[in-house]
DNA sequence: TAACTATATTATAATATCCTAATATAGTTA
DNA sequence: TAACTATATTAGGATATTATAATATAGTTA
């Protein structure tokens, strides 16, 4: 792996390595695409707050956006992201199983 | 997708998202277990601040380790880590392939 | 058991990230 | 064009993360 590739890859995942920012993605998973001030209102969060965090991921390439009226729409560019998301879940459940498993002995 | 897998989501995503431990874990890719000092030697860094790393990647359940003598081996727990960094590389591909159409205007 | 080897831990200063509050910008509508 | 709505930007202090340096621990071997 190249250092340009290790470097894009360390700062893909802290743009994913965030609450809010992975709350948004889900939020995108079932939407296709949303307004700032849909996004901001169910997270029950402040606007610019989200702004900020649209923003980086945006600039990381993780999410468009587009002008419609007043409202801007923001959605997600690539579905492997969602997939990464699920695989983040995927290792979760299996070292909840494992736990579990330890604590009965097996 | 609940509180606690939220929580936890981030934390793991971002004990992933450093230099330092993604090329932990693309070393660990080929060779199922590794030293410390393997790989401290490898990447050319100060043993304390692999063995700080490594307790990072360790806690958060991604890396198991074992005694074997003097030396710790380390390895991964799931293979879906490594998956997860092939993802956001593929997602990378993408993105240079896009800019790179984009100067073509196509 | 003393010296050695491999690894872990701790303190600390530098840097990065975060949220809040305030303000700016862009598009809409009366 | 003035008031309004939606979004973006900026400054700031608080908190988290980082690498270095020093030290501690655990296992080995002479």
């Amino acid at each position: 792996m190249n250092s340009l590739y290790l470097e894009l890859s360390t700062s893909m995942l802290k743009a994913l390595a965030h609450p809010t920012r992975i709350q948004i993605l889900e939020q995108l998973k079932d939407q296709n695409e949303l307004c700032v001030c849909h996004i901001y209102e169910e997270l029950e969060l402040e606007q610019s707050n989200v702004s900020q965090h649209l923003k980086i991921l945006k600039d990381k390439g993780i999410l468009t956006s587009k002008k419609n009226g007043l409202k801007v729409m923001y959605s997600v560019r690539f579905p492997e992201v969602f997939h990464i998301l699920d695989l983040v879940k995927t290792i979760l459940s299996k070292q909840f199983k494992e736990a579990h498993e330890g604590l009965r002995g097996e």
